[in-house]
DNA sequence: CCTATGCTCAAACGATCGTTTGACACATGT
DNA sequence: ACATGTGTCAAACGATCGTTTGAGCATAGG
């Protein structure tokens, strides 16, 4: 009883820890950088697991992204939905970055999606940038909404730049690229919660700007 | 007579068409996907070329490092030492910015640049990180300085905070990774200049935020 | 008991990687 | 004329890449 199975899936750690690694190692060496057999080493499974399990690395990339994009974007439509309709802006900004934080949180490596996300950005032409927008494009056009209903002077093209500028100054600020280090004083949840209290206060200002 | 050589390197050509190919490929596949076998292919030179004139990939990296980020940062020290006490702070940002936009603009592939810089970010751990604030520290010093003299509220750790955010904004935007994408029937160019527009004026009124 | 199915394993496949080698062409200085 | 130094070239080095193979294990269904 009790065997820690899932309902679907007949075995819970081989398919699962290839996906933890995978995502640790192309957050630290990127998709080309990390290789199968690192990945396998890390999760310590055979090499031939992957093309098993996922038939390619193509395809163990994409899945990488699903698991956590997943769950991203409906704790981000969930913390939407909660909001009353006198929720402020910073609200609605809010239920867009706190997720994205938490996320960071979680993970034993530590916020090592958001790094592979930033990845993702970084390649520019190939199929993932669709997969991305396939996943995500209701997501943004929601909030696009809730910051439209508070930012009624704004226009619809001007809104959509600042928000692009939000995800972006989000993603870097997440993935812990900037110049800013954090302190070995501080803990790295700390660390997150200061950059996203400076994250929300920043972009509340500049989407408000006349 | 002005046989086009530079003083020091008796060749002109070959050197440098290999550091214009790396640049683009690094950009498009990143530095471990793209190949010096692609990289030489596209430079129209031997394989072996790549290591003769720069020792290995990494020094080649490096190099496309250096090449556009000390004339990066001289222009962005020449904007700033250009201003007048009374500039604004919208002045300093521009003197921040619009180099970076100009960068992106001489390319013949058009920006590669700033995508490889955003790709070094991504590079999360190892000697490029290092090798960036070596040749970058100063000028956000400099900076800083100058945003902290019309900023006379704002504590000095709250500045970096921001100034921190705007880069990464500015790097995701120059980058072109946003979900905005250029309308067909603009120009790179104006798609560019709105961007650091956009950008600019977000990000004045991000820093000035109480 | 036998057979099917799901999964893991060591081993190997051909391709491609970064790097090195040695021969060769060409210019320069004595 | 000869020696020297600089750059280019095809070819090859061993290492590592993603992927495939076929044997071997376990468990479940009949």
């Amino acid at each position: 009883m009790a065997d820690s199975r899932r309902a679907t899936t007949p075995s819970p750690s081989t398919k699962e820890r290839i996906l933890d690694a995978a995502e640790e190692l192309f957050a630290q060496r990127g998709f080309a950088g990390a290789s199968l057999r690192q990945v396998t080493s890390k999760a310590e499974v055979n090499l031939a697991a992957v093309n098993y399990h996922y038939g390619s690395k193509d395809k163990l990339i994409e899945e990488v992204f699903r698991r956590r994009l997943d769950t991203l974007n409906s704790q981000r439509l969930d913390a939407l939905a909660a909001l009353h309709d006198d929720a402020t802006l910073e609200d609605v900004l809010e239920a867009y970055i706190r997720p994205a934080l938490e996320l960071s949180r979680e993970q034993h490596g530590g916020g090592a999606f958001i790094r592979v996300l930033a990845r993702a950005y970084a390649e520019h032409d190939n199929q993932l940038r669709q997969f991305l927008s396939e996943h995500y494009g209701n997501v943004l056009k929601q909030f696009a909404q809730a910051f439209a209903a508070r930012l009624p002077t704004l226009d619809k093209a001007e809104l959509y730049w600042r928000l692009d500028i939000v995800t972006g100054a989000l993603t870097y600020a997440m993935a812990n690229f900037g110049i800013i280090q954090r302190r070995p004083d501080i803990s790295e949840a700390q660390h997150l919660e200061q950059a996203t209290q400076h994250l929300l206060h920043f972009a509340a200002a500049g989407l408000r700007s006349a």
